[in-house]
DNA sequence: TATTGTTATACTCTATAACTATA
DNA sequence: TATAGTTATAGAGTATAACAATA
């Protein structure tokens, strides 16, 4: 039996987006704490991660940009990047015409690291997704695109 | 066009655990983080709350259960204990055979505060999830119950 | 001795405020 | 004056180590 028959729903009832709400926040935090603890071993920190997803994804961006995109203030931002500077997975240039300006980048390091930990991260979903049916995971790939457009870019 | 549509995945496709982890992590992640962000102006931190709906869920429990289950350490427990005694939402009562062990109950304080923070902590999403279609719905519900089902109860 | 829980202490991450340098 | 970024400092939240009380 697959779990998702465990649901309630028959195919013909509306769904009322308080339940759902409750349910897909609930089913959503717990699966993200699950990932976040599993994810041990890892050589980066996860605000730095997300920074190096941002720069791979985006391209080089200033400091401030950074910080904005990843909702956190400036001195933030520049604690994040001075430790990503030191294990040389970023490089700071400076801006050809503005002097106050840094440009961030990704280095080749810095790939090879974002690699290791989305391999690091993803390793414990993948393991239980595979022990899914193939109906479960045509739901978990469809709800993924439908939540990650809900989520905003 | 619904949602779904924007999938490239065909019904007979077959999903790569791999691939099905890397977008469901993402989206998992990017929701997490805007639920955590939107829910402002709680009365409780997440530690906190986290707590609360664990007595509320399964009943009173003594220190050592909640550390466990909450995945933090004893310390940890005692320090969210102590403010939420202190705010009136639990309260600590000795074991009757046992007296090492405490007992953490929730209060009807407590009860009434987890239900208004779980209200704030959900009106951004059932906010988006009203205005998705009622096949992305069904996919989303569905969805939280596989979740739920995968990262353990 | 083993277990439950607390206290002491330190570390990480984030924030605000004050500052420097450039526009 | 306004903006980009840094430094100083403080406040959460969590962890380990050492301790007290009980079994």
């Amino acid at each position: 039996m697959s779990i998702t028959e465990t649901s309630n729903l028959g195919p013909r009832d509306s769904i009322k987006p308080d339940v759902l709400a409750i349910d897909l926040r609930t089913a959503v935090m717990r699966t993200s704490r699950r990932l976040r603890v599993e994810a041990t071993g890892d050589v980066i920190t996860p605000g730095q991660y997300t920074v190096l997803a941002q720069l791979n994804a985006n391209g080089p961006q200033t400091l401030r940009t950074l910080a904005e995109r990843e909702h956190v203030q400036a001195p933030s931002m520049t604690r994040i990047v001075n430790a990503l500077t030191e294990q040389g997975f970023v490089t700071r240039t400076a801006h050809p015409n503005d002097g106050r300006q840094v440009q961030v980048g990704i280095t080749l390091a810095g790939k090879a690291v974002l690699e290791e930990a989305r391999e690091q991260r993803t390793a414990w979903l993948a393991q239980r997704v595979a022990g899914l049916s193939d109906d479960d995971r045509k739901i978990l790939s469809r709800a993924a695109h439908i939540m990650q457009e809900m989520a905003g870019k």
